[in-house]
DNA sequence: CGAGTTTGACCCGCGC
DNA sequence: GCGCGGGTCAAACTCG
């Protein structure tokens, strides 16, 4: 202590001479530096002015850089923007540059990377998106109708998204042109199929014939002529199609002039109080909300199918089921006696476009495993497109089916949390769907639960279709079902968003999304870390989550239900945390 | 009178 | 090349 005390005093002595030296050096420099300073006054202004002009003359040369490297980039930017657009029209329209000019690399192009097959509409005015469910304010005002909305919220095809990754435009218009050009690369018809009109007249858009499209096509119970799905419909055609007695009526949307989507209505042989509803292409139209329920689900369906054919070539067969959530229907997996048989005009000319079937038919009849295998192979006959059935078996036919015909929907009758279940089935011909055949291999055996666990775990890592269906469910579960809180996922995007619009936009401008979106494809990547079409699938959530609810799921087999839990139960501590994110923002 | 429907004709792809 | 079947066109027709 006393020798710190010392060495302390010593110090302060030696600071106090530092300082009075220093004090002494200030005063002569002081001194010193007023004589100089008088003296150099008149040399440091020359000395200035030159210095600043030379830097005045730097800086010139500077600028003069960097305009050159303004310019450059300029340059670069549109001679690259020329390219991009090149290359947009060469991928939207293939069949032309094949003919004239084959090369290599245009014949190996993945044809699902040209595509975008959205049905639903691309957001063509944000504005009425404001003034429709974004406003919280509204809260109760619109509740029926975000409720409505709610179940019309939708997925997009992750085609479209690809389209976005290689067709910005412009950063401000991001998440808007590229939907665009979705819609113009997707929805084109073949120029066999155009009308002369279009044929003469959109250079552009006749030579995207060799662009896949997809079809979905809803079975539903509908005493009507037509379901009403809320779009306004032209009637311009009817044929008899060989196999069915009943006529097939060709409708084409005309809420819009220049709408592409058309769809086509047949009453099925069997059933005829079934009817089937095909629809085609992507609205490029805001959708009133009682359309978007229809356009969403299509959506989605026509996102699993492409998703699948997007990562496996065609003409492999196999049979495939899966679970699946769609627009808040349950999550169930394959209950193989509820699947009826799909009508099948024409089995020996397998359909011209990948299709994928809604079964939204009720579960009275009678089961037929048979059926299922018959549909399956039928389809896993096709060589040339792959098919898929999802069978929404409802227990409960409050949910969409009766909403068609009546003219609106009923979906208040039935709570949010109390939908009833409904099966939805994959019938596909894509070769990495094993653990599809292998599930359904393991249903008819009754296999325990611990390996359909493990199977729906390797399945999520192997199908990324299929993950994009779990963080639906995710979400679905999130946002409403789970946390029984309507304030979540569900409003967040539903109600700032008009139907088929791109899911991309709402997770674009919703933070929390933002970061469930990050979570889950991380999440998700886990189990597939190369697996690039992860991170966009995982974009499409589901616009609206209604509740997953097993409680109310009678017709539902022990055995879905089980396997439902366990998927969930094992990926649990994903779900509670996608869940705080949005308690927890 | 305009919008929507009906219906025969037409076009095209595909299989034989 | 021919026939078949799916899909579309467009004139005629119907309806409000």
């Amino acid at each position: 202590m006393s020798f710190e005390s010392a060495g302390g005093h010593e110090s302060q002595e030696l600071r106090q001479v530092q300082s009075r030296r220093e004090l002494d050096e200030v005063s002569s420099l002081n001194q010193s530096s007023v004589l100089v300073h008088k003296e150099l006054r008149n040399d440091e202004e020359e000395n200035k002015l030159e210095s600043a002009k030379a830097e005045m003359g730097e800086a010139r040369e500077e600028n003069g850089r960097l305009k050159m490297m303004l310019e450059q980039i300029e340059k670069d930017y549109h001679s690259l923007q020329l390219r991009f657009f090149d290359i947009v029209k060469q991928e939207a329209a293939p069949k032309k540059f094949t003919e004239s000019a084959p090369s290599h690399e245009e014949t190996h192009e993945e044809p699902h990377e040209l595509v975008s097959l959205c049905l639903g509409r691309r957001p063509s005015d944000p504005k009425k998106d404001d003034n429709g469910c974004s406003n919280p304010k509204n809260g109760k005002a619109m509740k029926d109708e975000d409720w409505k909305a709610s179940l019309s919220l939708g997925w997009d095809s992750k085609f479209q998204l690809s389209t976005e990754l290689v067709s910005d435009q412009s950063p401000e218009t991001s998440l808007e042109e590229p939907k665009q050009v979705a819609v113009e690369a997707g929805d084109t018809w073949p120029t066999s199929k155009l009308p002369k009109t279009m044929r003469n007249g959109d250079d552009e858009v006749s030579q995207q014939t060799q662009v896949k499209r997809a079809r979905v096509s809803v079975r539903a119970r509908c005493d009507t002529p037509t379901m009403n799905d809320g779009c306004q419909w032209r009637k311009y055609g009817q044929k008899i199609a060989k196999g069915n007695p009943c006529p097939r009526a060709y409708y084409r949307c005309t809420v819009a002039p220049e709408c592409p989507v058309r769809k086509q209505v047949q009453r099925c042989a069997e059933d005829m109080s079934i009817l089937i509803t095909t629809y085609e292409g992507t609205h490029n139209h805001p959708l009133a909300v009682s359309a978007t329920a229809m356009a969403s689900t299509t959506s989605a369906a026509a996102s699993m199918l492409l998703s699948g054919s997007s990562t496996s070539r065609t003409g492999l067969s196999s049979t495939a089921t899966a679970p699946a959530a769609l627009n808040g229907f349950n999550f169930n997996l394959l209950d193989n006696s509820r699947v009826k048989q799909i009508y099948l005009p024409n089995t020996s000319s397998p359909p011209l476009f990948p299709t994928v079937t809604l079964d939204l038919t009720t579960s009275e009849s009678a089961p037929s495993s048979t059926h299922f295998n018959k549909l399956s192979s039928s389809f896993a006959s096709n060589p040339r497109f792959p098919s898929r059935s999802l069978s929404f078996s409802s227990s409960d036919s409050t949910v969409l089916p009766t909403t068609w015909g009546t003219g609106y929907p009923s979906y208040a009758a039935v709570p949010h949390n109390k939908i009833p279940s409904g099966s939805l089935n994959l019938i596909g011909t894509q070769p990495q769907e094993h653990f599809y055949q292998s599930y359904l291999e393991k249903n008819h055996q009754a296999a325990s639960q611990e390996s359909l666990t493990e199977t729906l775990t390797k399945a999520i890592a192997s199908d990324p279709s299929l993950r994009s269906m779990i963080a639906a469910t995710i979400s679905s579960m999130v946002g409403s079902g789970g946390t029984q809180d309507h304030q979540g996922v569900g409003e967040r995007l539903g109600q700032n968003s008009n139907w088929g619009e791109p899911i991309i936009e709402a997770v674009s401008l919703d933070p929390l999304t933002q970061n469930r979106k990050a979570f889950a494809s991380s999440y998700f990547n886990r189990f597939s870390s190369s697996d690039s079409q992860t991170e966009s699938l995982m974009l499409l959530q589901p616009r609206v989550p209604l509740s997953i609810s097993k409680g109310n799921s009678t017709s539902t087999s022990a055995i879905e239900d089980k396997a439902f839990s366990r998927i969930v139960a094992t990926h649990e501590a994903a779900i509670v945390e996608w869940a705080n994110m949005g308690l927890n923002p």
